[in-house]
DNA sequence: ACAGTTTACCAAAACGTTTTAGTAAATTAA
DNA sequence: TTAATTTACTAAAACGTTTTGGTAAACTGT
């Protein structure tokens, strides 16, 4: 594709250059101060007088003055920087979830005074990313998100015991530092449910098989099966693989044509959102003649309140998620040795026709 | 929300912190050579020997040598960083439209070599980020999306004469450098084509008008309409103010609720996509009984292949817009005077209802 | 009044690069 | 053979901070 370049004229009316950033040199000058005394100033040491460090203050102040990150980064070792490196090629970047979760990484390292590094690449590039950030010192900390199993990302970053933290857990999640959703509890509660009120026909609209939480949703889902003696037949499953607007239209209507079903669990409200459509196409009536239930990711993006009632849903932000993936990296960060690990809460809100009170629960 | 520790357990036996990484002074220390010669045999200066670039060469490679990053951007002065400060509390940021720039921008950023920095405020926060960043030599230059009238982000960028990029203009912008559509010329262009073939009743669905695209459109449906001496009530526009899922069905349902409609020129694919379904419930036929034309941004998250045909569709790729906000600022963050000024092409795909050839176009 | 302590400051080193201003040795030109 | 040039290297300064290891001057206790 080309391009159409309309103009590209100078102007050196304007060309004059940024002016030069005022220094901690600066205000020693203008105040007839070493540079220890601006810096210890600043930082809050005891060893500086009160009416100084009020006059350096002001100073500061009225210049504008801002230490130079880099200076700072350099001298320190540390540089206040995360990173999140994205795969091109890869179809959850283009997910509304996304955007939930960097939402909340953002609101968090606001918090903490940390900057996101945000870069993507090919999958096949994607560890000489995360090696060079390794190497040129630009980053004091990754974010994974969306492991799979045995993902390089996080074997290459347990070798090179640099700090990170991930969003939902693999198999070696005793290792390192994550933040998830009980999607195997969730799911398996949420099996057992369906099932305790009567429903022998349920259709289980999984995400890609491929990531760590589809396939904890659903081993979940296989548990309840187990454990309540029933024949595996009772749900069956089909995996989104590829998050697109409307896959949760298409997907329902696979799953309507395949046989009979009586509920559908999904993986997302998004999905079920637009599952909604198929459904009423189909002239079935959610909430009275099929069950749906649903975890809902909370998206800023979804208004769900003309499903209030009819669906079930088990809430879980993921903007929540996000915030507190920054605070538990940030904390491995400032010391080396500590590992979080934390389950984001979930509240269930059941649909009213599903009445099984047992099950019932919030928080 | 309270959050669920289940764990947090040191692993002193892993504690032996990051290995420190080897610097230009390990290489000349292990060649005995100066650091000197090891920096210029690396950034390829040719008063290094042959023999000797090749012996530099190979111990960087063996050792995994990268420059530290802050040690090159304390002495260059320039960070190889671009800021993108998103706004915390505006709904843009759960539009699947973002995304698609971001990842042309972080494409942009790839091939350039520049990282992205992505930051979040609330909206009155936002200068002070801007401000901060200036300051403490952060980034080299500044993307700003989605900017409104007199937009108070470019003020200061344009004070503090700090390189910038804007996709999209507002009215000041011959001083600055862009990226946009021709969002004027596709909008009155849509309105002519389908007042062409007879349409008198067309609902406009626009974007927010407080955005200077949605308000270039806006001029283009209106040019349209005076230029052709038409009854400006042809065209009743209706702004959506918050882009959420199914914003495009519900702003659909309100136009044919307001009265006869013949044609709807949507602002979006998206909204165009949700609204199908508004249509075909209110028993109407896209493509047959009334007719659709649209911007299509070229989302990956959207799959457009059913509405072939059936749509008219202006296809502008907002990932090739993100693409050249990097390298547009990249040029101006290398040579201050420059201001580059971006259309990115367009095509039209007109639907099979609609074949007035004077019109039809590509590229 | 004198030693000991506290207060308020500062010079210099360090972080890891790039760049400037050289210099000896080798090569060429006359 | 000698002067001029080219080749291949380097020591030192600079970027803007923080930190270390001080030191004088002012207070304190006796």
């Amino acid at each position: 594709m080309t391009k159409d370049k309309i103009s590209t004229k100078g102007s050196p009316d304007k060309a004059s250059g940024p002016k030069k950033s005022v220094t901690i040199k600066d205000l020693a000058a203008e105040l007839d101060l070493s540079i220890t005394t601006i810096s210890r100033a600043l930082n809050g040491y005891d060893d500086v007088g009160a009416k100084t460090r009020e006059r350096v203050r002001e100073a500061a102040k009225k210049h504008g003055y801002r230490p130079n990150r880099n200076a700072q980064r350099l001298v320190a070792q540390r540089t206040h920087n995360i990173a999140w490196i994205q795969s091109d090629n890869d179809q959850k970047f283009v997910d509304p979830h996304f955007v939930e979760v960097m939402a909340g990484v953002l609101r968090g390292a606001r918090i903490g005074n940390y900057d996101i590094v945000l870069t993507s690449d090919t999958t096949e590039h994607q560890i000489a990313v995360y090696d060079r950030y390794v190497r040129d010192n630009s980053v004091d900390g990754f974010i994974v998100d969306l492991p799979q199993h045995n993902d390089p990302r996080i074997k290459y970053l347990l070798d090179a015991n640099k700090p990170f933290i991930a969003h939902s857990r693999d198999n070696r999640s005793d290792e390192y530092s994550w933040v998830d959703t009980d999607n195997h509890g969730i799911y398996k509660k949420l099996t057992k449910l369906l099932i305790a009120n009567g429903h022998r026909h349920i259709a289980f609209l999984n995400g890609d098989a491929k990531f760590t939480f589809a396939s904890a949703r659903q081993l979940g889902v296989s548990e309840a099966l187990e454990e309540l003696d029933m024949d595996p037949a009772t749900v069956k499953t089909f995996n989104a693989t590829h998050p697109m607007a409307n896959a949760g239209y298409q997907l329902t209507k696979q799953a309507l044509a395949d046989g009979e079903v009586s509920a559908i669990l999904y993986s997302s409200a998004l999905m079920a959102v637009e599952g909604y459509g198929a459904l009423v196409q189909a002239g079935r009536q959610p909430g009275k003649n099929i069950s749906i239930a649903t975890m809902d990711d909370m998206l800023n993006y979804l208004d769900l309140s003309p499903y209030e009632g009819i669906f079930t849903f088990v809430r879980s932000s993921l903007r929540e998620a996000g915030e507190q993936l920054v605070r538990g990296l940030i904390e491995q960060c400032e010391n080396k040795s500590v590992r979080s690990q934390t389950i984001i809460p979930s509240r269930f809100f059941i649909g009213n026709d599903l009445i099984n009170q047992d099950l019932q629960e919030t928080s």
